[in-house]
DNA sequence: CTTCATTAGCTTTTT
DNA sequence: GCTAATGAAG
């Protein structure tokens, strides 16, 4: 029994109490950024169940993020207790999934066991299609391109072909592709994330029967961020709910950023056409940010054209101004952003207070670098790279084949890994022997043994796979993990790799147990089907939270949904933002536009937007424009910043007129070309050079960066002499340091070393791993 | 068949 | 500046 915990009702204006009130038939909610959206989703998940009698498990919401999900359920849960775990609440695709397991019989050449192939898997079968078509596999004809077509056809639902200029060269070929793509997927029982969705709509259009069975379960249907849906989404939502059934979406066509994946924002206006008496409730005062803040965002989307459907206030006052700066170079604009950090953290403002907002990932490689330097920990969000590390998809792969023999792909990837010496020949003649089997457990041992076609080093393999196979459903998800990666002799290649690489990726594999675990611990009915799902449908920016006390770096896309007293925008520069792709397509700028938009409407109290003249992109110096947005925000609603080692004034070219100085003054400032200069070599001592060379994604908590920055405030205490012993530093040392020039050693603290340097003052660093040299 | 080294190609956003 | 693919040598 769970009492009910709180009002559904309390605590919600006028507008949005009609929302959550609506009973029977369909709702647009047309929600502002920070208008209380999802509040408004799960109070009326809460008031539908407590206050109208709904039971928990007629009701379906869905959303586009894990996290999404789940901050909702959480939500709700909070409010109703216990009663919402048993709605339905979960992604597109993970609904659709679970849908698709459960109903597969109905689409005859999959399943149940049906594998998800992610981008790289797709990838993989296309190059073996064009391999197989004898075709190029460069330039218009590069694999993801190609599944990049694919997957917005099947967005957009229409062939690929229909979505390509008639003078790509990839024009003619691409159908034929799709289709060998297609028979591949269905050849190997996997689908792709696309398919999950559009098979779901296949099905439910064929059997009439199945899809009654589910209108009838889900009376209430919710979905957020419905501007994001696109065309299949949208059709899978009609054939689950009727014209004028119970339907609530909520959009903000505003915040509509995914139009290049597909989304359809015409979707907001198709809903009041095929839906019956629509009832609309917008809601537009804002919960989140200041005026000033708001008052620049709407400024922005002002320049959109179209009616303005809203316009957001807010009644938590003027707040601060928004600032602008603009920098010399991407190495300063970060410098400015530390400086400026550091000024907040002195004014009581948190460290996981502050979000940096970029337009593409490879603009956090500077700010990474200056924070690493200023020794602020930082945490980026959406760059996981635990599902894409090797050992990770290594195993996700052995998993595969145990569950569903027929994928090849995954075969492919782990048949020689460990070496077993099964080249591409013995893979081809394996693939040939499993196609004509049925599967790769079908070859049976003596056809094997009996064919001279048949490689024998790859007997022993089958045989385990098989044997594994067998025990799916008897022994229990974690032990049957454990089981294959041990049997199949990967977990002991693993340990046994040299040094510190096994030993990190033995840790991961451990992790990887631990999720099994934790899997099985959770799931109603734990399979070894539902854990590769569940692991092959988690997204980036889905692991990454937590109360760490560290700074958040994220793409613009993925901010939305959030929010932070402090944001900073940075790159604010044609080309950058908006960015060069979608430069001279009206809709494409729109685009950019929301999600500058989405971006500032993040901010809570304080935004910060910078650009910079000049920056490195892909190794070459160029000067950028400052973004038209900032034109268009409007130059009196900015407080201008100078930085602390002088901003470049508009107008000023940054490589151009200052060949001499200017440059040489920029690249000393930026370790990466230094690191890849000269005085490399001065350097290349080994903690120096590994601090500095190795890939520095700060989301995984053996990065170097985590451990200088942050985790050694844990080793307070640990004697002065170790320190100085692992170091080799005294105080009174003349060091040198890659970034902050010539030092003194000034004390030690636990692994802390501080050194002060001649134009930069004391600095904290790490003993162990700083890129210090001592120097006489 | 494997391993190592060099090179080409590329980076917008992601369920 | 990185990954993945290709090529040469063992």
């Amino acid at each position: 029994m769970n009492p009910i915990k709180k009002d559904p009702l309390d605590g919600l204006n006028p507008s949005q109490v009609e929302a959550v009130k609506h009973f029977t038939g369909p709702l647009l909610i047309l929600a502002g950024a920070g208008a209380g959206k999802t509040r408004v989703i799960t109070h009326r998940i809460a008031y539908l169940i407590e206050g109208l009698g709904v039971m928990p498990y007629e009701i379906l919401a869905l959303t586009f993020t894990n996290k999404a999900a789940g901050e909702m359920r959480d939500r709700a849960e909070r409010i109703i207790g216990d009663n919402a775990r048993k709605v339905t609440l979960a992604t597109f695709h993970s609904f659709c999934n679970h849908l698709l397991r459960r109903e597969i019989r109905s689409l005859k050449e999959y399943s149940e066991n049906f594998s998800i192939y992610d981008d790289a898997d797709a990838r993989r079968c296309v190059k073996e299609i064009l391999k197989e078509l004898d075709r190029p596999m460069t330039g218009s004809h590069a694999p993801a391109r190609i599944v990049d077509a694919i997957s917005r056809s099947k967005n957009f639902a229409t062939s690929p072909s229909a979505l390509l200029s008639s003078f790509d060269p990839l024009a003619e070929e691409i159908d034929e592709i799709f289709k060998r793509y297609e028979a591949r997927l269905v050849e190997n029982n996997a689908m792709d994330f696309d398919n999950l969705l559009g098979k779901t709509l296949e099905l439910l259009d064929g059997c009439a029967e199945t899809r009654d069975r589910y209108r009838r379960r889900y009376q209430f249907i919710l979905v957020d961020e419905y501007q994001d849906t696109n065309r299949v989404q949208y059709e899978l939502l009609r054939r689950l709910c009727p014209p004028d059934g119970n339907i609530t979406v909520v959009g903000d066509a505003d915040q509509s950023i995914y139009g290049w994946r597909g989304a359809d924002i015409g979707n907001m206006t198709s809903f009041e056409r095929d839906f019956n008496n629509v009832a609309v409730v917008s809601l537009e005062q804002n919960y989140r940010s200041k005026q000033n803040i708001l008052d620049a965002a709407n400024a922005l989307i002002a320049h959109n054209a179209g009616p303005r459907e809203k316009r957001l206030w807010s009644a938590l006052g003027p707040g601060d101004p928004v600032m602008f700066h603009l920098a010399w170079d991407d190495s300063s604009e970060a410098q400015f952003i530390v400086d400026e950090a550091g000024h907040l953290l002195d004014e009581g403002y948190r460290l996981e207070d502050i979000a940096v907002l970029f337009r593409t990932r490879a603009q956090s490689r500077p700010l990474e670098d200056a924070f690493i330097r200023a020794g602020l920990p930082y945490l980026i969000i959406g760059a996981t790279e635990f599902y894409k590390r090797k050992e990770i998809k290594d195993a996700i792969a052995y998993l595969r084949v145990v569950d569903n023999p027929r994928d090849m792909v995954a075969f492919a990837r782990i048949a020689n890994e460990p070496k077993r010496g099964l080249g591409p020949k013995s893979l081809e003649k394996i693939e040939s022997a499993a196609r004509e089997a049925g599967s790769l457990i079908g070859i049976s041992e003596d056809a094997a043994a009996a064919s001279k076609q048949f490689p024998a080093k790859a007997a022993p393999l089958i045989g385990a796979l098989r044997r594994l196979h067998g025990l799916r459903g008897s022994v229990p998800v974690p032990e049957l993990v454990r089981a294959v990666l041990e049997d199949t002799g990967y977990y002991s290649y693993v340990e046994r790799m040299d040094k510190q690489e096994g030993v990190s990726r033995a840790e991961n594999l451990e992790e990887f147990f631990k999720l099994a675990h934790e899997y099985a611990k959770e799931a109603s009915k734990p399979t070894l089907e539902g854990f590769l799902s569940k692991v092959s449908l988690v997204s980036d920016s889905d692991v990454a939270d937590g109360d760490e006390s560290r700074a958040r770096m994220l793409t613009l896309h993925s901010a939305k949904g959030l929010e932070f007293p402090v944001v900073f925008i940075v790159g604010l520069e044609e080309g950058m933002l908006p960015h060069g792709n979608a430069l001279g397509d009206a809709d494409g700028d729109r685009e950019e536009r929301r999600l500058c938009y989405v971006g500032a409407t993040r901010a809570k109290e304080l935004l910060y937007l910078s650009a910079c003249k000049g920056r490195m992109t892909r190794g070459v110096a160029c000067n950028n424009d400052i973004s038209r947005f900032i034109m268009e925000i409007g130059p009196d609603r900015f407080k201008m910043l100078e930085g602390a080692r002088g901003g470049a004034r508009p107008g000023e070219s940054f490589f151009d007129t200052a060949p001499g100085g200017g440059s040489d003054e920029a690249v000393e400032r930026s370790p990466a070309i230094r690191l890849g200069g000269a005085d490399a070599d001065d350097f290349s001592r080994e903690p120096v050079d590994d601090d500095y060379s190795t890939p520095r994604r700060a989301s995984s908590k053996k990065s170097a960066a985590s451990r200088r920055g942050f985790d050694s405030d844990r080793f307070d205490g640990v004697d002065e002499e170790i320190v100085r012993e692992k170091c080799g530093f005294r105080a009174g040392d003349k060091v040198e340091h890659k970034v902050f020039g010539t030092g003194r050693v000034v004390s030690f603290k636990g692994d802390e070393i501080c050194v002060a340097f001649e134009n930069i003052g004391i600095k904290r660093l790490s003993a162990r791993y700083a890129p210090l040299v001592k120097i006489d």
